[in-house]
DNA sequence: AATGAATGAGAATTCATTCAT
DNA sequence: AATGAATGAATTCTCATTCAT
């Protein structure tokens, strides 16, 4: 009894291990990274490796899983604290500083956003999802952001900005300005009609958006100067 | 002498449909397409890319030096266009449209974007960077773009956005949406200090931005509910 | 045109030896024996093994493919031959005569006999067993073969008796003297009504033939010592 | 005490259940079947397995002994019954019977016919061998096999159809047809010189049957009807 | 110049066997 | 004595790159 307890102890660590190393190198190198070099990497066998997981793809999963399953914890832990905009707002820069540290971990949320043959992971990301979307929500509610904003493109913004966080040369002052700029464009109320680019958020289902014809033709009617 | 000219003129021929192909299917397939795709595709021998292109490396950097000079050339066009703010934001859209359909261009423009090895892509990166640099300046210069935004994020902001969009469920229309987003952020006059979300663009060297905490800690004293 | 058509021969010719090369040692070792060494005894590299069989099977079917064609062939002109009792006969010699030194492709008719997953193999083994069929039909409408011997058994018969033919104990003399027991129960009348054995060839659809109990029992009715 | 003698029990049990499982593990999916396979069907730990047998060689030939043995035992037996043709033909049938459902065993029979390495196996099927001897003697003696028929060629085709009884698509009805064949061939009086196939069972170190060259070189002079 | 064949260095995966408890 | 985890040596297959024609 004991001895099957210890003996799962320690199988369990090497998991963990395996699985802490698998998101660096992963992380690192992309999911193209070997194997072999996770097994180095965590001081076991290769054969060790896929002993826990049964092929790359599971280590890959289950290293997405965690992650995905972290992050919606922390989200939850933020739905209930008081403060529905700086929950939203907080999350948002909590996910994309983390990011910066676990690279291609934003390749992943990128992959498997229209992937569906990875079950688990892929479960795991649409529950995020669906809690950054009552994260969202509440922002709105509280008037943190604006209403007009869904969560399609606000995530496909928190994947962006995540994503683009992992760049090495993308430092932390750059980041936090990047995300400055699209904290403004989500809380910000659409002014007057008159802006600059042309784009209106709440607009649907209307194919192409004119302003390319516009630009390319040239001098658009809008005044290019503000008063 | 005729066979020389003749051959040679094949020859560049063979050389640009390889780079046709090749951006096809690295575009599709990542650049972990294999070269002998490429090769099958443009109905050539795998020994005449090689001929061309001594590396598979240097092929995907040729794809990349073809395609950042074509995006500058356009920005470049586009600079001598009337109305700086329509140039600016129509150059970032077509970008991000053409992006969706370049898949993997767009992880090449992440990845080169710190790279320094790539000799001839880097180059062409940051000269493109450069002309979208000065579209940012002209743009801020008529008061489309605010003044305080500055190039890494907003460049940032264009790889980012750019890399989201080539995600396969990311439709036009949720494209147009996030794009209005970073848009209005863009544009937007950093209204009043009492911003939801606690980030200022202009701020710098700050290390981490205080938002985190306060978040954590719950209720911050900003109201949460504008008026 | 010269130059296509001399590597074309090159690598006929390669491709041959590797199909000699795996017939060999596919023989010695059955189909477990790696890929590698047939590469290694072929003198070419392993990938050039690959490069004309994608896959370990396709190897290994090509191999059956084409040993199958060649008995069929040689079994397609003997059906041409005057005396049809000795060309059936001689047929069966010959293929377990040349089994012994093929070892384990014995052991595939053997597999292949009941398998349906290999396509071509399937195929040749079945035309083979078809042509062997008519060698059958012949030589018992020349009074050679017993009327009522049924190729499902007399196939099963050279199958059983190739496979034996290729263990190394069984000598060439061993070999004869066996198959001239089987082939004087192919040839022989059905003499008498008491056979010391008590099983009719001719029985069909009678479930489990009753020597086993008579056997078991006892002594049988039959006279045990024949005049 | 006690204790040691419980655990002797156990460990002898489970010895029993490893066997029992690795000759229907073995017997199915050939000896290329794997040791975690027998482990697992037989509820025990893999290295229990390889307390009992040290190798996975060692596991066959137990298997492989056992089985042997319990077939001597059998034809001891019946060495000791009334009618010594039936008891040949019986042993003979049965142990084809047999062989349709312990697949794999037919090619142990086969492998470890010539095979001297694998000791005790080696010893437990030249046991079996030599009891057959005696049955094969017996029924001569009896009048039961013609006299002229010797041992090896007489196992040779027990292994043989063994074999071939092992097949999927061999069922019942076609293993007696075929046995019906051989056992005429074993019981039949040589009748008359001219046998249609040119075979005699008493040539010895003749090095090759004249047969093929005969039927190569076309019409024998042999009358191809019998009157 | 162009071609297709050849090549060896990996990469994922399996398996018999050993180790620690 | 029993267990399950760990291990490294195969094995199949892929791919960038080189060679011969």
């Amino acid at each position: 009894m004991m001895t099957g307890r210890v003996q799962r102890v320690d199988a369990r660590a090497n998991r963990e291990r395996i699985l802490d190393v698998a998101e660096d190198v992963f992380g690192t190198g992309g999911k193209a990274a070997s194997t072999e070099e996770v097994a180095r990497r965590a001081g076991v066998g290769i054969a060790t490796v896929f002993r826990h997981f049964p092929t790359k793809a599971a280590l890959v999963e289950a290293v997405l899983v965690r992650r995905f399953d972290r992050l919606r914890t922390r989200a939850e832990t933020l739905l209930a604290a008081p403060g529905a905009g700086p929950a939203f707002y907080g999350f948002f820069t909590e996910l994309v500083a983390d990011a910066a540290t676990k690279i291609a971990i934003g390749e992943a949320l990128h992959d498997l956003a229209g992937d569906d043959g990875a079950g688990e992971a892929m479960a795991a990301s649409l529950a995020l999802r669906r809690t950054f979307g009552t994260l969202l929500q509440q922002a709105q509610r509280a008037g943190a952001v604006r209403d007009d904003a869904e969560l399609p493109e606000v995530y496909a913004l928190l994947v962006a900005t995540s994503r683009a966080a992992s760049q090495p040369h993308i430092d932390e002052d750059v980041r936090t300005r990047m995300l400055a700029i699209v904290f403004d464009g989500l809380a910000g109320k659409p002014q007057d009609g008159a802006r600059p680019h042309g784009l209106r958020s709440s607009d649907r289902q209307t194919g192409r958006s004119g302003v390319q014809g516009v630009m390319i033709a040239g001098a658009p009617s809008a005044p290019d100067r503000r008063p």
